[in-house]
DNA sequence: AGATGTAACGTAATCGATTACGTGAGTTAA
DNA sequence: TTAACTCACGTAATCGATTACGTTACATCT
């Protein structure tokens, strides 16, 4: 069952490769007669194209990177897969390069990205720190979320989050919370940082003051979190509503509050970002901010997709998905 | 900053395109000296081999495919980092088919892992239905976690399903459980088919009878699971145990059991299976069997590279991977 | 000295496609 | 009738590597 080239379908169906080849990319130059014959002889024996001799040829792989920072993230996961969803539709093949946290490794990713020759990138900026040196040469690239570094010469796609935090704020606002913690990771990420400004702009158009003892910045997970809440009540420090940057940092706050029996949403109301799966089976069910990863995953690969067949396209694009309210038990 | 080939590099070294490929495999043939001119030219020009020409010629990609149910679980995510982590150092890149539930992708998908020919194949098999009839021509395959059809023909790596079946039931039962639901995944997928095993083998070294009434079997979400355990307490039919066959589904039983006040784990036990991040921070912390999906990704990975380069070894090799317990809260 | 072996290369075919260019047959217009 | 065009192909170069085979120079052996 060896495979069958381009030459045994030439010298079968009688014709020349260079025919064969004009009947496989639709490219004219042929009877319909011939037509009929080349693409029987093709379905009888199962030709398939080698990738690696059509793209030698025409400087094409007909696959694309998606470099993210943790694939075991859901939210990164779920962007990975629609932009698979919508690329794969067009022939093209995703190669998941994912960065854990491994310096070295980002290394290796950048010379296997390179040498492969994708047609394009996607870069999904996260929670993680990024490479500033990567030379993405001359392919398209676009950026998912907003990357200090790239800011400029790379179209974005991103969720609006400085008004993901604003509705949330303003939600706990009008549901009657006055002193409101912000639970946000300690970095300085973009994202992140869009989001307290949301904060400040509710807390500002409400008429309130914002209260610093209230700014918790602590590292990336649950335990932190859980910790940051507990200090606050434990050093008595009044509050009745808590933003989370992050479901998960909401969890940790969720669990605090319930070792020291303070009612939700009774006497703090809590909000979250992202929407993780997670959110709907917390205990008691979490009112966080969604994000569309879908349409974030769609709108690049839309973009990357443009970018690849007209290059004469503005690279200075920006495109902002909204983001909404879902309201569960952790308001009232 | 055009991609400088081989025949640059040759004509500025001064030799031929041959040794220049000597060189860069380490095959010998040439002077120490001429080697060092090469190497350095290499350097200087940061020359990168084209993998297409490379691959056309050697018939080999250096690129393995990872199919998979559903990259948005947690557990396949894991499976495909781990792959991912081995197989990269070995110079591998990696291409992941997300199956979803898209009949039609299956096709495409196929067809792209053919044409594309990659090197090996790691198929996972999960929750969702599988392909029958994919050849997987001539190229090494290695599967994680059984599948019935597959079963004879191709190596397979899996966790100890049955001996985590009835570790989970023995906790139960050893900590004073004497009725024990399991609620599982209606299909007869074969590990969740072992892990029944591993329940009634459990039951019988107890010296109890497995009673009908307290196996349900429902489709995979939290949603069913939360109604089937409804359903038995509404019935009042008795029970004072719960192995769920998956954390999602010990999830759904945890809030039907809270919204009907019965106390976790003083009346009711709980074991679920696969140690999602989730189960460590629901409400109670959910005590489960954990699946090592970091050793189920490296074996596989371990296994296919032997595959590829000597294929003398036997294909029918079987791998078990141990589970363990992780006792938390819902265990007393 | 002449035969033989070997290290260190170079030459050119090859992998499987695409595509610029050439060619012959048939059609149309003057 | 003949020049000019068009259509439907075929020929052969090309992409960037690998590698079988040939060649040269030099050392070694008899």
């Amino acid at each position: 069952m060896a495979k069958v080239t381009i030459k045994e379908i030439a010298q079968i169906s009688g014709v020349s490769t260079a025919t064969v080849s004009r009947v496989l990319n639709n490219a004219g130059g042929y009877s319909d007669k011939t037509k009929r014959r080349v693409l029987d002889v093709l379905e009888k024996y199962h030709y398939q194209t080698n990738v690696m001799a059509k793209g030698l040829r025409t400087r094409q792989t007909k696959s694309i990177g998606v470099v993210l920072p943790d694939l075991t993230n859901e939210y990164f996961a779920k962007i990975a897969v629609a932009i698979e969803h919508v690329l794969m539709e067009k022939g093209y093949s995703i190669n998941i390069y994912n960065l854990s946290e491994d310096a070295n490794k980002e290394r290796l990713m950048i010379r296997d990205l390179e040498s492969r020759g994708v047609d394009g990138l996607i870069y999904v900026s996260g929670y993680k720190d990024l490479p500033k040196k990567v030379k993405y040469q001359s392919i398209p690239v676009v950026c998912i979320n907003r990357l200090e570094e790239m800011d400029k010469e790379v179209p974005v796609i991103e969720s609006d989050h400085q008004y993901g935090g604003y509705l949330a704020v303003r939600t706990l606002l009008e549901k009657g919370s006055k002193k409101i913690v912000m639970l946000r990771d300690e970095r300085d990420i973009l994202p992140i940082n869009f989001r307290y400004q949301g904060y400040l702009e509710a807390l500002k158009e409400y008429g309130y003051q914002s209260d610093s003892r209230l700014i918790c910045r602590i590292p990336f997970n649950v335990g932190h979190a859980q910790e940051a809440i507990t200090t606050l009540i434990e050093n008595g420090i009044d509050f009745d509503g808590i933003f989370a940057s992050s479901d998960l940092l909401a969890i940790g706050a969720l669990k605090a509050l319930q070792i020291h029996e303070i009612k939700v949403p009774v006497d703090v109301q809590v909000v979250g970002f992202d929407n993780v799966t997670f959110s709907q089976y917390s205990h008691p069910t979490l009112t966080t901010i969604h994000q569309a990863t879908d349409q974030l995953g769609e709108r690049a690969s839309e973009l990357l997709l443009d970018l690849m067949n007209n290059q004469n396209l503005d690279s200075n694009k920006r495109m902002v998905v909204p983001v909404d309210l879902v309201e569960r038990e952790t308001t009232r």
